[in-house]
DNA sequence: GCGATCACGTA
DNA sequence: GTACGTGATCGCT
């Protein structure tokens, strides 16, 4: 049974900033009588009383704020659909996970072993300040960066000390692989459940921005970009015999959030030829038709469209590609040259911002920005990306909210046997026998792309896989 | 045991 | 440059 009312969820939507839902908190917040705090039998009944009297206090607040319909038919309704995709849970194979514990606790032990010849002594190699004694006083490599309290020695880092160092490569693989271990093989087994499943928590108001987040674990943070690590999907399996894992993801979906909103018209023109986004952009960036795009030309591009949507600063971009604050600078003119719409939306939203106080997201989620008046310059400036990128980022989430409810109501309607297991922000993953394969990818991605109507198509992409590591696209 | 810090995984 | 969560260390209580 689905959750008429979720004081917190209301709270969230009013606020989306705040971190504390205390009920004595919103009670005094919203007007209402002081509430005794701690846990005698007298404090506990007030907070519920209070409860009670705060429902109607923030239903009206929800609907002065234009809040309502996001609250009421779509948080509302996703209570109770994360419920069940926690209480479902991802079977996991234990005895897989394992053996790549064993196999990765080989492999830390020899690399351990080689840094600890080459230096000449054994010290806490995980320990960042033991590990700068060694590479800046020990070895005498340069300080390239600081952290606030001393000599940084993050990948950043060691990636250009390895050029003169090749000892400091064998740390880096280290790094990786004790990440691997200690997050996602040891974090990971503790986890699973008697049923062979993991349960994660999925927190519906936590992320400022209106994304959802996981929790204990982070189901949303499992590694992909690098192969090594990549590995670890392996283990995440359909939870019946002979199943499969099915995802569907939006494709680009927060520069297609980017070209609806600004109405810029080469990149509404990219999307609704469908080109390949990044060589487009380069294409326009770097003047030359778009078959003669290099790589490399590509690769600044994806940089610049990335920035993009985080408010970039030519700053920024000068670090995400390692070039000079004059180039990164060119860049960012150039593009703006080419996606003038780009621009003045951006513009638009941090003016909105400072005159109102908050930023909206295309079904009205609201995040206020006290900061954008900031009297220190970074305070500000940070508050302004964030302007600029939460109605990107949280249409983004209200579009795959919206679909999620959309799809569970057909998908239980259906008769179907499928489960949504996870979210990932712009992908859901599921569980189901082969043979709804074609009626699930008509409804997932059916729902996904008509979830709203934006200015561009939105395009969603599946994949099968027998597990969450050997996913392959399909289409019927 | 707790919190700050650093580092690093994802979208 | 946006948004998160987790693990290890370290200094503190």
């Amino acid at each position: 049974p689905e959750p008429a009312f979720d004081g917190a969820i209301a709270a969230y939507l009013l606020n989306p900033g705040r971190t504390v839902y205390r009920i004595e908190d919103l009670a005094r917040e919203f007007g209402l009588p002081e509430v005794p705090e701690g846990e005698t039998p007298g404090a506990v009944a007030g907070r519920a009383g209070a409860l009670l009297a705060l429902r109607p206090a923030l239903e009206s607040a929800l609907r002065e704020a234009g809040l309502w319909s996001l609250f009421a038919e779509i948080e509302m309704p996703l209570v109770g659909i994360l419920a069940r995709m926690e209480a479902t849970g991802i079977a996991v194979q234990r005895e897989a996970l394992e053996e790549m514990g064993r196999e990765l606790e080989e492999r830390i032990l020899a690399v351990q072993q080689e840094i600890f010849q080459r230096v000449g002594y054994t010290f806490n190699l995980n320990s960042p300040k033991q590990l700068a004694d060694v590479l800046f006083g020990k070895m005498g490599l340069p300080v390239i960066k600081r952290t606030k309290t001393g000599p940084s020695t993050d990948a950043e880092v060691l990636e250009e000390l390895a050029l003169q160092e090749p000892l400091v490569e064998r740390i880096l693989d280290y790094r990786t692989l004790v990440k691997l271990k200690g997050t996602y093989v040891d974090g990971l087994a503790p986890l699973i459940e008697a049923d062979g499943r993991i349960h994660t928590t999925f927190n519906q108001t936590v992320a400022a921005t209106g994304r959802l987040s996981s929790a204990d674990p982070n189901l949303q943070n499992i590694p992909i970009r690098i192969e090594e690590g990549r590995r670890i999907r392996k283990v995440f399996i359909p939870g019946e015999p002979g199943w499969v894992l099915f995802a569907a993801d939006y494709s680009q979906i927060e520069l297609r959030v980017v070209a609806h909103f600004s109405g810029d018209e080469a990149l509404l023109d990219a999307f609704r030829q469908d080109q390949d986004i990044h060589t487009r952009t380069a294409a326009e960036v770097f003047g030359v038709p778009m078959e003669e795009v290099t790589p490399e030309m590509r690769r600044r591009a994806k940089a610049v469209n990335f920035g993009l949507i985080y408010g970039q600063s030519d700053y920024g971009l000068a670090r995400a590609l390692g070039i000079g604050r004059g180039e990164a600078k060119e860049f960012i003119q150039r593009y703006f040259d080419r996606y003038p719409g780009v621009k003045a939306y951006m513009e638009q939203k941090v003016q909105e911002a400072r005159e109102k106080g908050y930023v909206t997201t295309l079904l009205g989620r609201r995040r206020f920005l006290p900061e954008i008046h900031a009297r220190t310059f970074a305070v500000r400036q940070n508050a302004e990306r964030a302007a600029i990128n939460t109605p990107i980022q949280g249409t983004a989430a209200d579009l795959m909210k919206k679909a999620m409810v959309a799809i569970c109501r057909r998908l239980d309607a259906s008769g179907l046997r499928a489960r949504l297991l996870l979210q990932v922000h712009d992908e859901l993953v599921f569980e189901a026998p082969p043979e709804e394969l074609p009626a699930l990818y008509e409804l997932v991605v059916g729902e996904m792309e008509r979830a709203l109507t934006l200015r561009v198509p939105l395009k969603v992409e599946a994949k099968v896989g027998r597990n969450w590591y050997e996913m392959e696209p399909y289409t019927p």
